[in-house]
RNA sequence: GGCCCGUUGGUGAAGUGGCUUAACACGACGCCCUUUCACGGCGCUAUUCAUGGGUUCGAAUCCCGUACGGGUCACCA
């Protein structure tokens, strides 16, 4: 039995060599300095904040260089697999604009972009190293290999599958091994490690700099029993052939690094450039740790979306979490389009950046505050239509009263920054709308006396309020009455003279203020009872 | 436990041997502006860069040790 008739025998499955796909997927022709970056999520279901982070970089990093960014689904583990995750992740990544320039839905030439429809490619490449005696076949099962662990942590040894531990299954021959193949036995397929331990390897990490290692001497498996490889073999076969010039991933995968050094070589690859990003943290208990998709809720992209904080916020934010200059330079450059700025590794951090949710809504207030009341209320709207239909109809019912309403103090030159996220601003305008309007308390002031302010409110409904007036002739209107009803109007005849008045006009605008909304911060009032008309002022007058 | 990464304020951080009495931004607090709130303005928030030692005329910046935090050691990614 040749080597080749070997590989063919236990990968019996393998249609094409190797040589076939690198023909097949020849080398990108890109001009000097074109990044080709990536993105490698796993359909679980659950879309990690952490993907979108690695979209932002892989995506801005390719479009500046006039490179190449692509999205690369990594369903090698069936059993995490969940159903429509692939879409879940395909949907995200397009709803917050990542402009990805290949991918399983706009296609390129190096698809299929989904591993598990790349499985005989994988094989293809095990197999050239199974000839040329860099793969072998093993038996052993995972009950001996925890047995095995067990033994190795009692005698306080490196553990793993390596060295002489290894040395049973690497001698078998070739017929011993068609034996078994021939009896049913499962099998892996194992890297055979001409690595040292006591050697060292390094690598010029873009984000991390020089970090060096102890050479790998684990056996890793390479294909598993179903054929399809694990994560550690499928990205050097694919980055190569798919052409990435930077691989960016998180810092979980710094420590395999060796293990990749290792398969590149042995494929007589060049390694390609890795940036190792910090991962996301998150503060428990004084105690600091990755951002967790089970314990934290903004882990989870969906999250966002739920909260309705604006895409073009999280975006923003991820952006001064990647790069610490670019919050600077933004504000440095207001109107600019973030397209302008220059993203580099060198300004990535290298520790783990704690997820701060009072910088994200400031970030999600001052942008919200730039965009028009009729964009806003159309992103409302279509946030509400999902999350909150109730919401969603009376604003429907009402466009142009809430247009009016999102309008108040906006087209001034430092506009109100009240909303952070969709799903807060019923609670900031409900008082407006009839619909909505049953206050559950008033939130009085200083006169809180009930004749007293019943007397404020009509003196002014009948003497007073005029819907025709502008705003100062309102106010002025407003200090009419104080004077009138014994308030002092001039806030500093007021501060000099307290003794003299019954209050100020400040308490009697409290006064109409919460009479009118039932509470006692609002936007100027001015604009809010002129989006109200005089009916309704009446009525809800009427109702204290 | 082995290997690897990290450590500047409440948070993100600037800082690459003297220009740092440590920038900028968020947050907190205070004052001012003001019909409330918000916005805005001003101020305050690290005698010190985890810690011990060393190199140097001089260190947050370079070197070594220690501590602490994180990651990783799967037929998961």
């Amino acid at each position: 039995m040749t080597r080749e008739e070997y590989a063919n025998m236990l990968l019996p499955n393998c249609k094409h060599d190797r040589k076939y796909y690198e023909e097949k997927y020849p080398r990108r022709n890109l001009k000097e300095g074109a990044m080709v970056t990536r993105i490698g999520p796993s359909p679980t279901g659950f879309v990690h904040i952490g993907t979108l982070f690695q979209s932002v970089i892989a995506t801005k990093l390719a479009s500046q260089s006039n490179g190449v960014s692509y999205v690369r689904i990594e369903d090698t583990d069936q059993k995490r697999e969940i159903e429509n995750g692939k879409e879940a992740i395909l949907k995200a990544v397009s709803d917050y604009d990542m402009p990805f320039t290949e991918g399983p839905i706009l296609g390129g030439e190096y698809a299929p972009y989904v591993q598990s429809e790349r499985s005989d490619i994988y094989q293809a490449f095990a197999k050239d190293l199974i000839i040329r005696d860099l793969a072998y076949p093993s038996f052993i099962t995972e009950e001996e290999l925890a047995k095995l662990t067990e033994e190795q942590a009692k005698l306080k040894q490196r553990i793993g599958y390596f060295g002489k531990w290894a040395a049973k299954e690497r001698a078998y021959t070739m017929e011993e091994v068609a034996e078994k193949v021939k009896n049913g036995e499962p099998y892996t397929i194992r890297l055979k490690s001409q690595g040292d331990f006591e050697n060292k390897v390094f690598i010029e990490d873009c984000i991390k700099g020089r970090v060096e290692f102890p050479e790998n001497d684990m056996d890793s498996v390479i294909l598993k029993s179903n054929g399809i490889p694990p994560y550690h073999f499928a990205h050097p076969v694919d980055d190569y052939l798919m052409g990435t010039t930077v691989v960016i991933r998180g810092e979980e995968w710094l420590s395999s690094v060796p293990l990749h050094l290792e398969i590149f070589k042995a494929l007589g690859i060049e390694p390609i450039q890795y940036a190792h990003t910090s991962s996301i943290q998150k503060e428990e208990d004084g105690k600091r740790r990755k951002i967790s998709k089970r314990k934290d809720p903004e882990a989870n992209v969906e999250y966002y979306t739920r909260m309705g904080i604006p895409k073009e916020a999280v975006k923003l934010y991820l952006l001064t979490l990647a790069n610490s200059n670019f919050e600077e330079w933004y504000l440095a450059n207001p109107g600019v389009s973030t397209d302008e700025f220059k993203m580099t590794f060198e300004k990535m951090g290298g520790s783990g950046a704690l997820f701060d949710t009072e910088k994200l809504n400031n970030i999600a207030k001052t942008f919200l505050s730039t965009v028009s009341a009729k964009e806003l209320y159309e992103r409302i709207y279509a946030w509400a239509k999902i999350y909150d239909e109730d919401f969603a109809k009376v604003i429907k019912a009402n466009k142009e009263k809430t247009i009016a309403t999102l309008n108040i103090e906006r087209e001034t030159e430092k506009p109100r920054k009240d909303f952070a996220m969709y799903s807060e601003i019923k609670d900031l305008i409900w008082y407006m709308f009839d619909e909505l309007y049953q206050p559950t308390s008033y939130e009085w002031g200083k006169i809180t006396e009930k004749e007293e302010i019943k007397n404020i409110l009509n003196t002014y409904i009948e003497k007073y309020y005029d819907e025709n007036d502008n705003q100062e002739d309102w106010f002025n209107k407003v200090k009419l009455l104080c004077d009138d009803l014994g308030y002092a109007s001039n806030m500093k005849e007021y501060k000099k003279n307290p003794e003299a008045f019954k209050g100020n006009v400040a308490d009697v605008s409290t006064v109409i203020r919460v009479a009118v909304t039932s509470k006692s911060r609002t936007p100027n009032l001015y604009d809010i009872l002129q989006i109200l008309g005089k009916e309704e002022i009446k009525k809800r007058i009427e109702h204290i």
